[in-house]
DNA sequence: TTCATTTAGTTCACGTTGTAGACTAAATAT
DNA sequence: ATATTTAGTCTACAACGTGAACTAAATGAA
């Protein structure tokens, strides 16, 4: 349901406008800016004017044209005040981030540790002294910290892990249990992941990303917005059914995705102890770890070709595991989709590995926090009132 | 992205939002009005007021609350001025329906027809007729008809029907050869349906809707918006994989639901030339014919295991011939989806039959043009401007 | 019956915000 | 130098929502 619109709420609004046009635009002229936004001259330059005392925009000095006029003056997305944490917690390690309004990454730590079958409180602990650390070298920085994001692999919702199959957790209310000085919310690895590609790697406004890990999940970008279901559960890609006869899942069913592509499944079919020695196999030219790969492939073939029925996409992204898989995963994904799809679409939709690997989840979580903040930098224009 | 609000645009929405809160909220007084929008008794006053002027709202007389005070007024939708028209081409006949703004049926016409096989020209043209008289008789009633939506079983772009599987068409550029004084759209008839349902059904903001015809297509509603994938064509349920290696489908794949549930294979399987035939045999118990449903049934299950793990629905309305064949369909699914979604989501979501059964794809229709007005009043209060 | 009380709806002075166009500033072209 | 062109600011103005005072119409108590 719409809300009503104020004079309050229309300033709100233009100011996204404006900050949005930036963001997308690159370095803009208030006069381009107007054009581009529709407002006038006037009202940009007074927005425009207030988010630059905000520190949330900044001048980069005379736009050297060389054509004929006075040549405007260029604002860009300025990183010096607003930023946000992002923070993930892996099978492997614990990892932080801060971004700040242009996504430049201004501090991050990360710390390799094991984290299957850890005590949930003992992990988030450990976070939280990492989130800490980070939080404090932001303030030297002099940055203001609008928020965190924490991805955490598994469904998810209202501040609780329901299941993260990596690390072995069930109910753990997370969101609680992470005492920080910025608000914190919770979220699947997997959707802050697709968001991180988004904004920061080659996603384009519709696609599908992909997280292989124990689990898969997915995260399902449309219209430039996260897709997420009716309770936030959406993107379980991993229970797709590929064979309803299949081998038994733990979900309770049989010949899910998960029991061919799943990390579990891969290693046994690959006769490998761990992913690295995997793709030691692999690059070796192992005849039984490449098999394995390509009927995971298929499997995972089969599984998009469902999801693109249902979803209509026009992107595939793998990530997780499957970014380092991708040469030897997407020949036999790429062969099922075309094969099953050709028909109806005429062609399949693109695929491609991750670019930003694993710095997708930290990226994706800092930048919901940051497009939060563009989204209605509204409450930052105190300093403005105050002049 | 967001577009620049100015104080027209300000106003448009707030229009948006009084009319909005009274169509889902039945009656409204002006108090009762500014108390649920937040909104003041003033503005309030004048919007209504405007509303009023422009036919779109009416006043029902004093509320007779029994309370003390003043009684309010209250106002309603008015069914006196706007309208649309839905209309949809189905395998055995054609349907036009005016609908007014309150979502009653204004007027209908229906002409039985045997369309397989039929050359688009010809059923157009004879659509146009039907659809050309209703117009008329809504003229009559008084009627402004703000547009029609034209609804046809298939995936449907840009005014082009694709791929019909019902009427054998393709390719046919449906919306240009129907000629009528309103704009014309055309759309899927399972997303209509699934609007139809919405609007004027028992729809609730997130579900799927199923329409079972030759083809097998579906129509997701989710936070009460239709969606419809990167490129409008979302819901081929039709073709999600049931079996990998399962029969040829006319796909290209193997194995797609509707190689087991489309209505030919159901027809196949169930040993009957025809639907009437089919639910006769149903329902003096014959066995052939109840197997046949069963195993559509489960595999209609696992396709929608697929969809409810990749959309966390929580609702599946099943229309088209499966509303007829309910009875001995819902069974098998909800076994499948309780087995293969109890574990991890605990529950499988609710399901019914359509309750508009063969109408829901027309009022639907309707129903998107009517609710594009309810969306956006402002262009019909000229007459306000006037005053 | 009368009058206080309560709630609905209208009116109007006012505040906030965007607009339009005049005006100033700073560049290039002639 | 001076005209021309484009950027940005300033100011009177208009659109719209707000808030408080005001009128309208009911109930309930004296």
């Amino acid at each position: 349901m719409t809300q009503a619109v104020r004079h309050e709420e229309m300033r709100a609004r233009n100011l996204e406008v404006v900050l949005g046009a930036v963001s997308r635009g690159g370095p803009l002229t208030r006069a381009a800016l107007a054009e581009v936004t529709g407002l006038t001259k006037s009202t940009v330059s007074k927005l425009v004017g207030d988010l630059v005392d905000a520190g949330l925009l900044a001048e980069t000095g005379p736009a050297r044209a060389g054509e004929r006029g006075r040549p405007g003056v260029e604002v860009v997305l300025s990183g010096e005040r607003v930023a946000a944490l992002g923070l993930e917690i892996n099978v492997d390690y614990l990892a932080a981030r801060v971004l700040d309004l242009t996504g430049a990454v201004r501090c991050a730590a990360r710390r390799e540790r094991d984290n299957r079958g850890s005590r949930p409180k003992k992990v988030l602990g450990e976070l939280q002294a990492l989130a800490t650390e980070v939080l404090a070298e932001a303030h030297r920085l002099g940055l203001e910290v609008a928020g965190a994001a924490l991805a955490v692999s598994g469904p998810v919702g209202d501040g609780v892990v329901f299941s993260a199959p990596n690390l072995g957790w069930q109910d753990v209310r997370a969101a609680d249990l992470l005492r920080l000085p910025v608000p914190v919310e919770l979220d699947n690895e997997a959707n802050l992941a697709a968001l991180g590609e988004l904004w920061y790697g080659d996603g384009e406004r519709d696609f599908l990303y992909v997280s292989g890990e124990v689990g898969i999940g997915a995260g399902l970008v449309v219209n430039g917005t996260l897709y997420s279901g009716a309770t936030g559960l959406a993107g379980e890609l991993g229970h797709v059914v590929v064979t309803p006869d299949g081998p038994a899942c733990r979900c309770g069913g049989n010949g899910c995705l998960e029991t061919y592509a799943g990390q579990e499944a891969l290693l046994a079919a690959g006769n490998s102890p761990s992913l690295p020695a995997l793709l030691a196999a692999l690059g070796r030219g192992d005849r039984v770890a490449r098999d394995a790969c390509a009927s995971a492939g298929r499997a995972l073939g089969i599984a998009l070709t469902s999801a693109v029925n249902l979803l209509d996409l026009d992107r595939i992204v793998l990530g997780g595991v499957f970014t380092q898989l991708y040469p030897w995963l997407s020949g036999p994904v790429s062969e099922v989709l075309t094969t099953r799809l050709g028909g109806l679409r005429g062609a399949p939709p693109a695929m491609s590995a991750s670019r930003l690997g694993g710095d997708a989840a930290t990226l994706g979580a800092a930048g919901r926090v940051i497009h939060r903040v563009l989204a209605d930098p509204a409450p930052f224009l105190t300093r403005a009132q105050e002049a």
